[in-house]
DNA sequence: CGGCATCCTAATGGATACTG
DNA sequence: CAGTATCCATTAGGATGCCG
């Protein structure tokens, strides 16, 4: 199983536009993370560049709890934990990919409304005194 | 067009513990909302009990600068102001047709889940002296 | 390595009251 | 009717530091 691509997620990829969202901020991010097989924990942080731990074991924890994975932790030292995808969890992957789609198909148009919408403001400026804040 | 079912979104149904959203926490139902016509903003108001007229407003307006609605109002006095669902709105509805569709399918094991983890969490209630804070 | 404890900030959402 | 204005509670998320 190959690596994790650091650049998985591009940061300047629009994402944040996307009109909705899979579980909390990491959650959809995380079950990419997970599409191909066990990872671990420092594996998965890799993509989601700048998660703190704590944020990530939220995550974690919380999916656990929903069943959509498993975590297993070896008692070695130093310690090793591995997050793997339940078959609920892997279910996601059909909704995610149904995001992408409309993402695909949708998302240009509704990044150029938004476009107009700023430039819209732009071109009265005289009534918004603060318009430059 | 027939008037909004005021049971429309039942407050005990558990889409609450959907893994994934649309848009904020009202935007999906506006749309579903405006699925069959153009509807005033009280009329809107009254399926989604208990949002304040703040918050909608947000919610449209949100809505209106990403190209999901369209605002229209009639210089009339009482006022009157109609929403309507751009084609890029009503495409959001074949996503919330995919998250229904997966609702059926897995919500009951992901709440399945829930409960067992639960039910774990208080079968080891002498490990926590906090556990019936 | 994989956390947990603590503290902090910003943003979301809500309550209430008022207005053209 | 369809909002706006103000204030407030909650929460998600992050920064930092310590630990087995």
């Amino acid at each position: 199983m190959a690596e994790l691509d650091p650049e998985m997620f591009d940061p300047m990829c629009p994402s944040g536009a996307l009109p909705f969202q899979i579980g909390d901020k990491w959650t959809g991010m995380v079950v990419l993370c997970l599409e191909h097989g066990r990872r671990r924990f420092t594996e998965i942080r890799v993509p989601l560049r700048g998660v703190t731990p704590k944020v990530l074991t939220q995550t974690l924890r919380a999916m656990e709890r929903d069943g959509l994975v498993v975590r297993t932790a070896y008692p070695e030292n130093p310690p090793r934990v591995e997050y793997e995808l339940t078959a609920l969890g892997r279910s996601l992957l059909t909704l995610i990919e149904a995001a992408r789609a409309w993402s695909r198909d949708h998302l240009p148009a509704l990044l150029a409304a938004r476009q107009r919408h700023e430039r819209a403001l732009d071109t009265v400026p005289v009534s918004d005194p603060q318009a430059s804040r």
